[in-house]
DNA sequence: AACGGAACTG
DNA sequence: CAGTTCCGTT
């Protein structure tokens, strides 16, 4: 038996060389201290080798993910915000949500798979980013050439 | 399984 | 505002 809903454990900080640059992880730092988002929290569990028989990056497509065990992930999501009740129905219907949002889009055909729009992400979360640090290997083609539009 | 409207919540 | 809950439709 453990306390259910009373910490939030903090992640390990990420190198390079993993799966995905650490621009993604990150967030949520601020002292303001914002509520946790799920496409956070999808990245939060991508990051860790642990998590690779419940999600994990698909190979080929950069940014595609598959949820290779939907309930897990439900239930670790449930437990993250206190939500018992929740199921991979509630959850895949906030993912559809994102859609709009342009964070995500589904990949048609394959089965609890889904993609990152990543370019999009970058500027709408990490809108100062900080130039100094040294870039990371994949995004930093990608985070130049997207447009910035936007009332940040 | 996947989609999306609609009402509802903190 | 970012989901959560519920559910009818494809």
């Amino acid at each position: 038996a453990k306390a259910p809903c009373m910490s939030v454990q903090r992640p390990p900080d990420v190198h390079h060389g993993l799966a995905f640059p650490d621009w993604a992880y990150k967030a949520e730092s601020s002292p303001g201290s914002r509520q946790i988002q799920l496409w956070h929290f999808i990245l939060e569990l991508l990051q860790k080798e642990e998590f690779r028989h419940v999600i994990a990056w698909q190979q080929g497509e950069y940014g595609e993910f598959v949820i290779k065990d939907p309930d897990e992930v439900a239930r670790l999501w449930g437990r993250r915000k206190c939500k018992p009740q929740m199921n991979y129905d509630k959850l895949s219907r906030a993912l559809r949500y994102y859609y709009n949002k342009r964070i995500l889009h589904k990949t048609k055909g394959k089965r609890f798979t889904y993609k990152f729009n990543f370019s999009k992400l970058i500027f709408v979360n990490y809108p100062l980013w900080d130039v100094r640090s040294p870039p990371p290997p994949n995004l930093c083609r990608v985070a130049r050439y997207s447009n910035f539009r936007g009332h940040l």
